[in-house]
DNA sequence: GATGCGTGGCT
DNA sequence: TAGCCAAGCAT
């Protein structure tokens, strides 16, 4: 077997000015040759965001978050509760208290100006090292080795990395910083993700279009999809529970807070049991939050990446107005589409009642 | 190193 | 359809 040439970074940049993604937080090659620069606040909430989160899920989000808080200080200044409220829908939810704690961070202790080293981004709350490196190359043109899982596969296949992840990250993270030059890294960092994304996906590469296919070990072996290499995942356990949605007439919901850590920690949710596993029949021994007549609405089925849960929907209308019970409140039918609420939590209440989540134009 | 942590789209 | 997958981080 004989051994492929090098993948050259200048073969894949001059891919990347022809290819380059048009992305709401990013600033294009062409622009970047001008000297125009990012703005290290729109690549930090960029970044977050992306975190485990496809492009088309993070824009609306991105630009909501924008034009709402359009600096560093004006999100620092922005209640808790709101920055929840605008992050509800899009998962994983440390992500926005650590939005907010690190933006209080940058504003108290740096004057307003993100770090512009990979230890100083490294030390903000919710920036690990793939973060840290990505706006070090992105927003301040460094030399960082960006590793995320676009990374990663493009760079185990061309290098055929035998190495099952997580194992294979040490490997690949030194092969990224041979790879990685003075020129152009942000858009280096860039083109790489972009490369994963476009090209070398998980499944069906189109390696007829790749800037590196006669540079890929596993292309000339005809086997890019058996990279990168993964253990095998377990299986996904069950768990069961119910949810009461209680209504008033006005249209009010009764709603309440989960607890700051954990599993949708933060956010708003309707009052209901815990979430068990499933083991057998037992006893969903649930306590209504409120004395009504509740009625079977049937179940959500939701899909965490640790368990499937199935949630049986109680509902009631009261007559009168029952005050809400301690640590509780009734939120109104208009504030209610702009809650804190989960997507397991929307569809819980919209099984109750369909619609009421909806925002009325 | 393993585990907990969301969601929606795609095949 | 049921699984797989997406620019990871914190513990």
């Amino acid at each position: 077997m004989t051994a492929l040439p090098p993948p050259s970074p200048a073969t894949l940049l001059a891919w990347y000015d022809r290819h380059a993604r048009r992305l709401p937080w990013r600033i294009g090659p062409a622009d970047r040759r001008r000297g125009v620069t990012p703005d290290p606040y729109r690549v930090w909430l960029s970044e977050i965001m992306l975190q485990q989160t496809t492009v088309a899920a993070v824009k609306p989000y991105f630009e909501g978050f924008l034009a709402r808080w359009p600096d560093v200080a004006a999100l620092a200044a922005a209640p808790s509760e709101e920055v929840m409220k605008a992050w509800a829908g899009l998962g994983y939810y440390s992500r926005a208290r650590n939005l907010k704690a690190a933006a209080e961070t940058v504003a108290r202790e740096h004057g307003g100006r993100f770090p512009a080293t990979e230890a100083g981004l490294t030390s903000l709350p919710g920036i690990g090292s793939y973060t840290a490196a990505a706006i070090a190359a992105i927003a301040f043109d460094q030399p960082a080795a960006v590793v995320d899982g676009n990374v990663e596969r493009v760079l185990s296949r061309v290098f055929a990395v035998e190495t099952p992840l997580p194992a294979a990250k040490t490997e690949i993270r030194r092969l990224q910083a041979g790879l990685t030059q003075k020129e152009r890294p942000g858009d280096y960092a860039q083109a790489m993700m972009d490369l994963g994304a476009t090209i070398c996906t998980p499944r069906r590469p189109a390696c007829s279009l790749c800037p590196w296919s006669e540079n890929c070990a596993a292309h000339a072996a005809g086997i890019e999809e058996s990279f990168p290499v993964k253990p095998n995942k377990a299986a996904r356990p069950e768990r069961t529970g119910t949810a009461f949605v209680a209504r008033r007439r006005d249209g009010a919901v009764l709603l309440r807070r989960r607890a700051e850590k954990g599993l949708l920690g933060g956010m708003t949710e309707v009052p209901g049991s815990d979430w068990l596993p499933s083991a057998g029949p037992a006893s969903t021994a649930a306590t209504a939050p409120i004395a009504a007549s509740w009625q079977a609405k049937g179940v959500v089925v939701h899909v965490f990446t640790h368990f499937r849960l199935t949630l049986s929907i109680l509902a009631a209308e009261p007559a009168d107005n029952p005050a809400a019970p301690e640590g509780h409140w009734w939120s109104s039918a208009e504030e209610l589409p702009g809650e804190a609420l989960p997507s397991v939590m929307k569809k819980a209440i919209e099984t109750a009642f369909p619609g009421a989540t909806k925002r009325r134009r």
